[in-house]
DNA sequence: CTGTTAGCGCATTCAG
DNA sequence: CTGAATGCGCTAACAG
């Protein structure tokens, strides 16, 4: 179709003029720029990616790394930051890594990103020492969401304590014996929100005095049936257990209907609480901490923006969590767990 | 980084050797092709992909058109499409096109997949004909999942007997007065999924000899909060409704919310049914018509390969869907929903 | 089987 | 303020 000569032709300009008109550099009249972007409309010039990629060595595209897009924070995290770099004329490659215990994660591999994309968001994904490094090494911008090594741009929550707070949620109500749901660790950088938010649940139980007690923590795989088939492990082999911190909400939801499997009563018998702030929780009266995860992508994706333009940015944003409580979560019943556990099954 | 000329100079071939050997193509001895394998392999050489692209018109990277990610329908489709497209080597272009009322959608601009895509996946997008059109014109292969014209390749549900389905179930429990929440008809074209529900909705009603209410249909924006609004809004017009059909489980459980709010035991006084086999569903006890969204991206995503790779691919695909009782439907009670429209609120 | 030669379409020097 | 010339890195004929 029409290409960068066929306007300069029209406009009886050269494509040098042409390129500057169009792209609103100085030094082209006022004139010639009108008549320019007159006859590349008229002509529905849209210049070749590929040529000026090639010519300027940038693409005006992102990376955006994520183990899943069906996920609560992920699918949020992504249309936050899809529509701030759309806005921003940015386009948005999408690589999927699927990260479940059962699955062999494919690495990172930079070089499928080098010459692809200006900057590289990285969503939620664990990746080791030197997926990290190979990563920084492509030599373009780089920022984390959800999870990031400490010396990278990293838009995240305060997993700490987060999973300290929604720990001493359940000490507070009573409970002593508190299972917790992590995602998965086994593969995990020591930056990952599950490994942060086990920290949270062990310190919260440590200020209670409550011994940590590493059985009491299963994993979860980030999903409704991952966390369902985890807790009911945990129920099976600690039927003491009165609550379970879940380190997503989609696991937490898992645990309320492995509670149900057993025949266990929520909160009655069986306390739970999640992170997020899942458009479906209140459906399930899941207590929660929420966040905002559309804004930290659409948030690290301005700061990734920023950084492509040279500027400095801050090394990171912490966001907040707010507790929500609904019925998921109660004080321990004295007959509850125990008798559930002799009637149960 | 090392191009193409420092591998050619390395092998001692020339760069055409070089293109022809890495990307598999006849005419190149064994022995050369495995030197130039090593070296390009020694060197860590990546193509260029703007460069390539340039040369041969390809990008092998598809767009991918679709309102949300944030959707359950659409993210599986688009994990399902992402995983096929990138296990055959291609890298996904992700555009969003927020479509609810509220929001005022972005057209589809065929320009800026100029050159830039080799095909186009539209996934649950409503698009008007002159966008169809325009995106025809783009002379590239075009698949769409979950809702298409007739005239183009399309993987989808028979909507129509899914919203019968949906519906008869209903009818057949004893149900005479059912709303329907359907998703965002305004701006859809006739080939759209909600039309489609609608229709089957209307069918099953005709069957059952019910005179077919438009003030009955209510729109649900596609998510929780506006099945529920829409459900609360439509309940309180009309408090002889006893079932609702909603077009997704997102405004299916946003319906179960509604009849909450509103003091409506379900299903006793509401029976609630939805479409897509929703991972929340059974916690909610959803009654639905399950679909397999992730299959139904993987099998566009692989007809579009086809169809880039020349080959003849069937007009459409249609997923069965199945019904899925749980425990949000039942047999209407006498009492019940005029009790509780007398006492409620 | 392999090398040489031309572009692909645009951005960018550097003169003018 | 504008134009001519050069190159970005690779692929695709065409010779040989």
């Amino acid at each position: 179709m029409a290409g960068i000569d066929d306007v300069a032709r029209a406009a009886g300009v050269s494509t040098a003029t042409v390129s500057r008109a169009l792209r609103g550099l100085p030094n082209v009249s006022a004139a010639t720029r009108t008549r320019v972007l007159a006859e590349a409309a008229r002509l529905r010039y849209v210049p070749t990616p590929s040529a000026s990629s090639l010519a300027t060595g940038r693409t005006r595209t992102i990376g955006l790394l994520t183990p899943w897009v069906s996920r609560w924070f992920f699918a949020n995290v992504i249309e936050g930051a899809e529509r701030a770099l759309r806005d921003l004329g940015f386009d948005v490659l999408l690589y999927t890594f699927d990260v479940r215990r059962s699955a062999v994660r494919r690495r990172v591999d930079p070089h499928v990103l080098r010459h692809r994309v200006d900057g590289t968001l990285v969503v939620g994904l664990g990746l080791d020492d030197d997926e990290v490094r190979s990563l920084v090494g492509l030599g373009r911008p780089l920022a984390f969401v959800g999870s990031g090594p400490a010396d990278q741009v990293t838009v995240r929550l305060d997993d700490v304590a987060t999973g300290r707070a929604a720990t001493q949620h359940l000490v507070d109500l009573g409970h002593r014996v508190i299972g917790h749901v992590t995602g998965v660790p086994d593969r995990d950088s020591p930056w990952t929100p599950p490994v942060g938010r086990s920290r949270g649940y062990a310190r919260a139980l440590e200020d209670a005095g409550v011994r940590y007690d590493p059985s009491l923590e299963v994993d979860g795989d980030f999903d409704v049936e991952g966390g369902r088939a985890s807790t009911t492990a945990l129920l099976r082999a600690r039927p003491d257990v009165t609550a379970v911190f879940a380190s997503s909400d989609e696991m937490a939801m898992g645990a309320i209907l492995a509670a149900r499997d057993l025949g266990r009563r929520v909160p009655q018998d069986l306390s739970v609480i999640g992170v997020d702030g899942h458009d479906l929780g209140e459906l399930a009266g899941l207590t929660t901490m929420v966040q905002d995860a559309y804004q930290q992508g659409a948030d690290a994706a301005l700061l990734l923006m920023e950084m492509i333009g040279g500027a400095e940015v801050p090394a990171s944003l912490t966001y907040p969590t707010q507790l929500v409580q609904r019925a998921s979560t109660g004080p321990p019943t004295q007959e509850g767990p125990a008798a559930a556990a002799r009637g149960g099954e």
